[in-house]
RNA sequence: GGGCCGGUAGCUCAGCCUGGAAGAGCGCUCGGUUUGCACCCGAGAGGUCCCGGGUUCAAAUCCCGGCCGGUCCA
């Protein structure tokens, strides 16, 4: 898009005297105070230079991220606590990657007014986009960072600020708090765009490194098009390590952000450490270096080797270790947050970006030489971060136990891989790139351990190997979700008709009701109200009846359209005006049990097994209920029989549940995010579901009003249905009996086969097992008395061609025991051809086989031409054949058949 | 949610491409040898070849469907 230059004229650049340059390298428009500075000051068109700049003195993050509150703090922002570091409140993105996602998508569209306005918050961020770049450009590249930010939402009625004053807090704040000297912040032109949003946007630099970045959203985009949104908003991010690293002036940034973290965790992967000399160079390096081009990396390690004077190699070797062990203490922050947060590691969704980085941070830790572990390192992480994030102390002993789990499973799998590609290697085939390939996507070893364990015989791994990995997923995009597949026919149909009134939430016991008809569509009818429940939050509809103009009809069940619910009739009716209706109580009153059960067994599931357990879906039928919960590892007998007691108190306890609706904002801020167990409504004010003291649930289910109601639970099922998710079936109340009472019969009719009284069936079983056994025995002493009789008759054949033939019927229709028999007859008669007759209904089989001395014999052949001659067909090895006969054959017909074909 | 790999003895796996009597090593049991600890020799037990269907005279093997596990990617 072409920006008009008009976009970036700020009052205040005018007032201070500011001029508006153009970058010579880079080519971009940037605003200062000083003509001298030739370039926009950053990367990667200056070196880092930016320890040469003076400054209010070295601050820790901590100390950084509160600076930046309180500056803002007293020019009348509101402090915003921040949220988890996994975006639980958006369907579309599974990590906070920065803190407008805190306002996204309910506030940026105008739903729901922001918690305040203006206001300030510092948001730990994670990308992994980047994860590749994290270490070699000294803490440029971050998977977590916090992002401090002030935002201002200005609306058509409320105006708040706008860019003029974005740009002169962002000046005051770098020149009075951190005290940088004026003329050296630069504020470079650019454009901004993410998330369906636009808009211009201000890059402030200042010695090559980009504090922050002041974006102005006002379009929104459409079709490779903008349009201007009614909203205005200031959304700003500071980047709070950056800020520790520029007044700290260490060499890396991670020195900055880490402390003395740095060298403990150098002394436990066992690493020296470089001369001082070597990383300053590299930061002065470091502001040119672009880590996806691999010129631009040979030529910073050539230019870092030239300013120490020493060998290229020897640089490039230390350089990348330090890469190493700076993305190990990146990552094993990211990790000790997003566990924290919840996650479970598994093979997909956010649980699988939760194993890449725990899979990296181990790599890193091998290609180091290192065989320390993660768990120190993240428990060391704990104890830095946690003072100003007790969720890390909270949910240590997760933490700490899913990073072992996490471990232990990489090595199985390496080793895994390693033994496959030891008798890959065996077979003396050399590695290519294929080979490469599927040992990383199929089994999980990375190409460098390959290498090693290949030595010589592996091509070279190449630069863009994860692109090429990257390449073979390439998948269809995926369709559209739509609305659970409801035609867009009746959605245009449904969607005339106002709101209906929700008689199930007013009252969630009423079992009939009048309404008006307002209107039908062949079986589908809307009402102005409705007790029936429309499917919707894993909970099935109702059922029941509707008079109509005089007629009864069944009511299949119910769905909503945006606002109002749909009836799905039997049939068309006909007539209207009065209508009323009745559901299928017994059933709904099951569905309501279980619904109520579902959310305490929720509450009692994260407090035997803990915090990370999120509901990951749930359905509540009149049978059972089910939940998917999030855990890293199965259930114990122990644990389940916990949850179910638990359940079972609470149920005892009569607990009062209420459902209220309330303001998002104010729900959020009063029970967190655990609100959003089955999903985020998109809506101003969402209906609260608590259990008094025990669970609270955004949800629109129907529930009974006190939890002895739920009158009794018992878990039926629990399976592990997914890495790191695990299925509870349970039922509830009446259902309760109805499963004992079928287990109950199971019991009586295998007792009933058994022949045992009650109680006795465990005896009886076994005595039955016992002469199970010994009528094996008898029939093995019965094939063995017909495989002798076999061998005399054998003995006593004439010898045709070299072979002595019997041909002779079997009692069992086995295939697989007369084989056993035919190879014991044949080891132990060299000369035998033995044919064995099995008589079915339809057919005769025919099986031959031949001792050791009949070798010339090619007893396949001979069974294909018997059988033929016999109106058959047939075939086989040298020396075994089958055939399929007619069924009355006779064993003298296959005797001759057999002899004729021996000839 | 999708791609790829896999499921055979207690364990680790071969056999599958090209259909024809189910195998190896380790472990186990017994016997011998030895009496220095991953010793050697011999014998033996141990199988729903994941499940279901199809093709075929014949399926661990080929085809279809399902279940389970691993792994990579959204």
């Amino acid at each position: 898009m072409k920006v008009s230059p008009l976009e970036y004229e700020v009052e205040f650049f005018k007032e201070k005297g500011f001029t508006r340059l153009r970058g010579s390298i880079c080519q971009e428009h940037y605003w200062t105070l000083n003509p001298e500075l030739r370039e926009p000051q950053d990367v990667p068109c200056v070196d880092y230079w930016f320890d040469k700049i003076p400054s209010s003195g070295p601050l820790t993050v901590s100390e950084a991220r509160r600076k930046f509150i309180d500056f803002f703090v007293r020019r009348g922002h509101a402090e915003v606590p921040p949220r988890p570091v996994v975006a639980r409140w958006r369907e579309d993105l599974y990590l906070t990657i920065a803190s407008i996602v805190v306002f996204q998508p309910h506030v940026t569209s105008g739903l729901v007014p922001p918690p305040a306005n203006p206001l300030v918050i510092s948001q730990p961020s994670i990308r992994l986009e980047d994860i590749d770049n994290v270490g070699l450009t000294l803490g440029r590249h971050l998977t977590i960072f916090e992002m401090a930010a002030h935002h201002a939402f200005n609306y058509e009625n409320t105006y708040v600020y706008w860019k003029d004053e974005t740009v002169r807090y962002a000046f005051e704040f770098f020149t009075k708090e951190l005290g940088i000297p004026g003329d050296l912040i630069v504020f470079k032109e650019s454009w901004w765009e993410g998330g369906g949003n636009a808009g211009p946007s201000f890059e402030v630099a200042v010695g090559g490194l980009e504090l922050a970045t002041l974006v102005f959203m006002m379009y929104k985009t459409v079709n490779g098009s903008y349009e201007r949104i009614p909203m205005l908003i200031v959304d700003t991010g500071y980047g709070v390590e950056r800020m520790a690293w520029f007044t700290q002036k260490t060499p890396t940034a991670f020195h900055a952000i880490y402390g003395d973290l740095v060298e403990r965790a150098r002394d436990i992967v066992g690493m020296e450490r470089p001369g001082e000399e070597l990383l300053l160079a590299a930061r002065r390096a470091a502001g040119k270096l672009d880590p996806d081009s691999p010129e631009s990396v040979k030529a910073y390690f050539e230019r870092v080797a030239r300013e120490v004077g020493e060998d290229l190699e020897k640089v490039r070797r230390a350089l990348t270790a330090e890469a190493r062990l700076y993305s190990v203490l990146d990552h094993t922050k990211a990790l000790a947050f997003m566990l924290a947060d919840g996650i479970v590691p598994s093979n997909s969704g956010e649980g699988y970006l939760a194993r890449l980085v725990a899979r990296r941070a181990l790599r890193q830790l091998r290609l180091l030489g290192s065989s320390a572990g993660l768990k120190e390192l993240v428990a060391m992480q704990i104890d830095l971060w946690g003072r100003d994030f007790p969720q890390l102390r909270e949910n240590a002993a997760y933490v700490l136990e899913a990073v072992e789990l996490e471990e232990a499973r990489f090595r199985e799998a390496l080793e895994r891989g390693r033994r496959l590609l030891e008798r890959e290697l065996s077979r003396a085939r050399s590695i290519g790139l294929e080979e490469l390939v599927k040992y990383y996507d199929s089994y999980g070893v990375p190409p460098e351990l390959v290498a090693e364990v290949a030595k010589g015989a592996v091509v070279e791994v190449p630069h863009n190997f994860y692109s090429i990995v990257a390449a073979r997923h390439r998948s269809p995009r995926s369709l559209g979700k739509g609305e659970a597949g409801i035609e867009e026919r009746i959605r245009s149909w449904a969607s005339q008709f106002p709101p209906t009134r929700k008689l199930y939430y007013e009252d969630p016991y009423l079992r009939s009701f009048s309404a008006r008809l307002l209107g039908v569509m062949d079986n589908l009818v809307v009402l102005d109200s409705t007790a029936f429940y429309p499917t919707g939050g894993g909970q099935v509809s109702d059922v029941g009846v509707l008079r109509i103009g005089g007629k009864e009809h069944r009511v299949k069940g119910a769905f909503l359209v945006g606002d109002v619910v749909v009836h799905e009739l039997e049939e068309k009716p006909v007539g209207g005006g009065e209508v009323h209706g009745e559901i299928d109580w017994e059933r709904r009153y099951k569905i309501m049990r279980h619904h109520t059960a579902t959310h305490a067994l929720l509450g009692a599931a994260r407090r035997v097994l803990g915090a990370h357990v999120w509901q990951a879906g749930a359905e509540k039928t009149e049978e059972k209920g089910r939940l998917d919960i999030t855990h890293h590892k199965p259930l114990s007998r122990e644990e389940v029989r916990k949850i179910e007691e638990l359940v079972n108190s609470v149920i005892n306890q009569r607990r009062k549940v209420s459902a209220r609706l309330m303001e998002k904002g104010e729900a959020e801020a009063k029970y967190g995010f655990s609100l959003y167990q089955g999903g985020v409504p998109m809506s101003k004010v969402i209906r609260v579901v608590e259990i008094d003291g025990w669970d609270v649930e955004a949800c629109g289910g129907t529930h009974v009003s006190n939890t002895g109601e739920i009158g009794g639970f018992r878990i039926v099922n629990v399976e592990r249905i997914q890495d790191g998710v695990v299925r509870l079936e349970y039922v509830a109340g009446t259902r309760v009996s109805d499963v004992a009472r079928a287990a109950e019969e199971r019991l009586e009719e295998i007792g009933e086969m058994l022949g045992a009284s009650r109680g006795q069936e465990a005896e009886r079983l076994k005595s039955l097992l016992a002469s199970f056994e010994e009528l094996k025995a008898v029939a093995d002493q019965y094939r063995k008395s017909w495989a002798e009789g076999v061998k005399r008759e054998l003995r006593s054949a004439e010898k045709v061609g070299g072979v002595r033939l019997v041909v002779t019927e079997s009692p069992e229709q086995s295939r697989e025991r007369v084989q056993e028999a035919l190879k014991e007859i044949t080891d132990e008669e060299p000369e035998a051809l033995v044919a064995v007759i099995m008589r079915g209904r339809e057919a005769a089989a025919l099986e031959v086989a031949a001792g050791r001395a009949a070798a010339e014999l090619n007893v396949g052949e001979l069974v294909r031409r018997a059988a033929h001659a016999l109106g058959g067909r047939g075939g086989g090895s040298r020396s075994y054949g089958s055939a399929r006969l007619p069924a009355a054959v006779g064993i003298e017909e296959v005797r001759r058949a057999l002899l004729e074909a021996l000839r």
